[in-house]
DNA sequence: CCGCATCCTTGTGGATACTG
DNA sequence: CAGTATCCACAAGGATGCGG
C-alpha cells in the first residue's frame, strides 16, 4: 500500500491558533457519515439525481439528504443543477473543492477497508477484559 | 503536494454489501471532530495523561473526553495504562492501529488547511445568492 | 489527579403529510 | 420528482458534585 509521508507536510504548516480553530470547525462540518457517503457516490457517479443519491446511500432519511446536500453546496462542495421541467429534475455534482476532499477522504476508506476486522477483534477482546 | 492515487486503489476493492456495513458504521464511529483532534495531538505528543489531553484538546468536556478516549480504547486505537500511584496517573498513548488512522486523517487535515479559505469564499457567495 | 454519576438542556434525526 | 413543513423521540453533550 501506498503511504507517502504526508505527516511531515503536515506538521510544517504554521499553526496560528485562529486558522487552526477555523479548520477544526471545517472538520466538524465534513468529517460526518453523510457527507463522506455522499461524496464517495458522487465520486463514482459523476452526476446524480436527487432520488438517485437517495437509493444509492442507504438508510438516508429524506430530511438528511437534503439537509446535508444544501450543506455541501453552500461550502461549496456540490452544484446543484434544477432543470425547469414537469416532473422536476435536479442534478448534483462534485465541484473540484468537493474532488479535492474525496481524495483526502480515500486514505481514510481504505483504513476502514483494511482493518475493519482488526477493530472487531479489538472490540471483542475489551468486552472480554471487562468481564474478567 | 503529493497525492498518489489512492482513489484507483479504493475503487478495485470487492464490495461485498455487509462489509460495506461494517466499514460505514467505522467511518461513522470514528469520523467524528473530537476523536480526528485526540489522534492530532496523540501523535505529536506520543504518550499523554488525561490533564495534558484535556488542555490540549481546547473546548473539549471532560465527560465527551472520557467518552472518546474510552471508544478509542475499546477499538484498539489507544492504549491506556494506569499506574496505582497517588495522585493517580494515566497515560494514552496509539496502538500501530491508531497510527495508522493517524496518517489517514493528514489527508484530510491537509485539505481543509488549504482549503479553508476557499470555503469561507463559497460560504459568502452562497449567502449573498440568497439574498439577490 | 482521574473519572464516574447525575441532572438538565439542546439539537439531531426519523416519520409523516403536503406542495409545485 | 424533489423537495418543504411539522411533530416528536431520543441521544449528545455541558455543568456540577462526589469518590478512589
Amino acid at each position: 500500500m501506498t503511504t507517502p509521508d504526508l505527516r511531515q507536510e503536515l506538521q510544517q504548516i504554521q499553526t496560528d491558533p485562529r486558522i487552526d480553530r477555523l479548520v477544526e470547525e471545517l472538520i466538524g462540518r465534513v468529517a460526518d457519515k453523510w457527507t463522506m457517503l455522499l461524496i464517495e457516490i458522487l465520486t463514482e457517479n459523476e452526476c446524480c439525481r436527487f432520488g438517485e443519491l437517495s437509493r444509492a446511500c442507504t438508510g438516508i432519511s429524506q430530511k438528511m439528504l437534503t439537509q446535508t446536500l444544501r450543506a455541501m453546496e453552500r461550502d461549496g462542495l456540490v452544484t446543484r443543477k434544477v432543470y425547469p421541467v414537469v416532473p422536476p429534475k435536479v442534478e448534483y455534482r462534485l465541484t473540484d473543492l468537493g474532488l479535492g476532499l474525496s481524495k483526502a477522504f480515500c486514505g481514510v476508506w481504505l483504513w476502514a477497508e483494511a482493518h475493519h476486522e482488526e477493530i472487531a477483534a479489538a472490540r471483542a477482546a475489551y468486552e472480554a477484559r471487562q468481564e474478567g
